[in-house]
DNA sequence: ATCGGGGATGACGCAGCGTGAGGGTCAAGC
DNA sequence: GCTTGACCCTCACGCTGCGTCATCCCCGAT
C-alpha cells in the first residue's frame, strides 16, 4: 500500500495525474484511508504500468480506459488504427513543412530581389543540369524507366505497397521471436515477398539483394525500423534471410 | 464593409472563429456599428489571409499575433523555428509508431505473453546459428561493429538522429524546389550532411554511396518518402547530388 | 405587424493535467 | 501536549481554438 507520492515518485509522474486519473476513473486506488488518503496496491500499480505504456504511445486517456477495461475490446485493433492516425499527422507535417520552405523561399528571395536579381530564370535550365548529371552516372534509360516506373504509381497502389511493406515486417518480426531458421521455408517464404516487394522498382540481382539487407544491418533508420530495442538481432535475421535467398533463388 | 457572415463565407472559416479572433485581439473589425454589428474591410480581410496561412501552417495564434502586430519580429526567424518544432513532431511520432509495431507484434505473437518474456520464445542456439550465418556471409568483425555500434545508441542519439535526417531532406527538397545545381557548394553541404548521417553506422565508399543514391532513386518507398507527388524528380536530384560528393569527395 | 435570416453576447465543453488556494493529517522532536 | 515540517485532500481556474447551444436583438420584406 503507497501513497500517491510513493506511486508517483516510482513512475515518474506528478500527484496531480494520481489525482486526475482518479477522478476520470482511469485508476482508482485499492483503498482510500478513513481520511480521504489514497492507497494504492500491486495490483493498481500494474495497471498504471499499462496506462502509462498506452499514454506514451499517444493513446488517449479515454481509449486507454476502454482498452482495459472492455474485456471485447481489441486492444491491436485499436493500436493499429492509432497507428495510422499517427502516420495521417506526419504525412500533414511534412505537407506543413513544405508550405513553409515555399513561404521561407519566396521572402529571401523577395529580399535578395531588392538588391538584384540573382535567382530569376535559374530553376528550368539548371533542373536540366542535374538530370543529365543523373543520366550520365547511370544511364539515361535506367533513369527514365525508373523514374517513369515510380510515377506510374497511384496513390493507392503506393498505399498497398506500403501496406505490404508492413506486412513482410511484421512477418519477419513474427518468424524471428518465434526463433525461426532465416533458411527455412516460412522465412524463405516471407524472404519472396520481400525480393517481389522491392521489384516494384528495381530487380536486384543475387550480389544486390544481399548487399540491401546488409544495408537494413547496418543503417540505424532501419535498425529502428525493425525493432532493434526489443529485438535485438532482427535485422541480422533478415539479412540472413536474404543472403540465402540471394544464394538459392538469384 | 463585410458582414461576419460574408467574410467567413469567403475565407472558408466559420462565424465564431472570426468572433474568437476579435475576442482575443487578433482581428478586429474595422468598423462596429452603433447595433453592434462587426464590419470588415479590404485591410481586415488582408489581415485575415494573413492570419489563415499562419494558422495553416500550425502556428498557435499568440505567435501570429506576434508576428502579425510587432515589426520587429522577423517572420523568417519564426518560420524556421516553427519548421524545426514541426520536425521535432514528426521524430517523435516516428518512435511512438516505432513502439506501437513492437507492441503489435507481441500481441499477434502471443495474447499472454508478459513483458518479461519478450524473447522467450527464441532459443539461444537458433539466435547462435543465424547469427553464425549472418557472419559467415559479411564476417565476423563487421557484423558484431556494426550491431555494437548501432545498439550503443541512446533513445536520445536515436531521436536526434531522426531529427537530422529529417532536417537533411527537408533541406534537400528546399533546395530542389529553388532549382539549385546539385553540384553546387549548398547543395554539396547538404549531402555532406547526409553522407555523415549514413556513417552514424556504415562508411560507404564512392561506388556504395553512389548505390545508394540509385536506391533512392529505384525505391517506391524512398520516392514516397521524398515527396515524389508534389515534387517529381526530387529523388533523382538527391541521387545526383550523392553522385557528384562520391566523385569528388569519397 | 410579422416573419425569416442574420447578428450579438455569454457560457459550457474538450484533453490532460499544472498550479496555486485553503485547510486537514501524521510522525517526530521538544 | 504542542509545534513543526512533510504530506494529504478538495476545489477550481488556466491553457488551445474554436464547436455548439441558449437567449435575445435587429433589419428588410411582405
Amino acid at each position: 500500500m503507497r501513497t500517491v507520492r510513493q506511486v508517483a515518485r516510482a513512475a515518474g509522474i506528478s500527484v496531480r495525474t494520481l489525482h486526475h486519473y482518479d477522478a476520470v476513473g482511469l485508476l482508482k486506488p485499492g483503498h482510500v484511508g478513513a481520511n480521504g488518503y489514497r492507497y494504492y496496491g500491486k495490483e493498481e500499480l500494474l495497471r498504471l504500468q499499462q496506462i502509462l505504456f498506452y499514454r506514451e504511445i499517444g493513446l488517449p486517456l479515454a481509449e486507454i480506459a476502454a482498452v482495459l477495461d472492455d474485456p471485447a475490446f481489441d486492444p491491436l485493433a485499436a493500436l493499429r488504427e492509432h497507428r495510422a492516425a499517427l502516420e495521417g499527422r506526419i504525412g500533414h507535417y511534412r505537407t506543413l513543412i513544405c508550405t513553409i520552405d515555399r513561404t521561407i523561399a519566396s521572402l529571401e528571395k523577395d529580399e535578395d530581389m531588392e538588391d538584384n536579381d540573382y535567382y530569376a530564370g535559374i530553376a528550368p535550365e539548371t533542373r536540366d543540369r542535374w538530370q543529365r548529371e543523373a543520366e550520365e552516372f547511370w544511364g539515361k534509360d535506367a533513369v527514365a524507366a525508373a523514374a517513369a516506373k515510380a510515377r506510374s504509381f497511384s496513390k493507392e497502389q503506393v498505399a498497398a505497397i506500403q501496406a505490404e511493406m508492413e506486412s513482410i515486417r511484421a512477418d519477419f518480426q513474427r518468424l524471428f521471436r518465434e526463433g525461426a531458421d532465416p533458411a527455412s521455408d516460412a522465412v524463405q517464404a516471407v524472404t519472396d515477398r520481400h525480393y517481389r516487394w522491392v521489384s516494384h522498382s528495381w530487380t536486384p540481382d543475387a550480389a544486390e539483394f544481399r548487399g540491401l539487407g546488409r544495408y537494413y544491418v547496418e543503417n540505424p533508420e532501419f535498425r529502428g525500423t525493425y525493432d532493434d530495442d526489443k529485438l535485438p538481432g532482427c535485422p541480422e535475421f533478415i539479412a540472413a534471410a536474404m543472403a540465402v535467398y540471394a544464394d538459392r533463388s538469384l
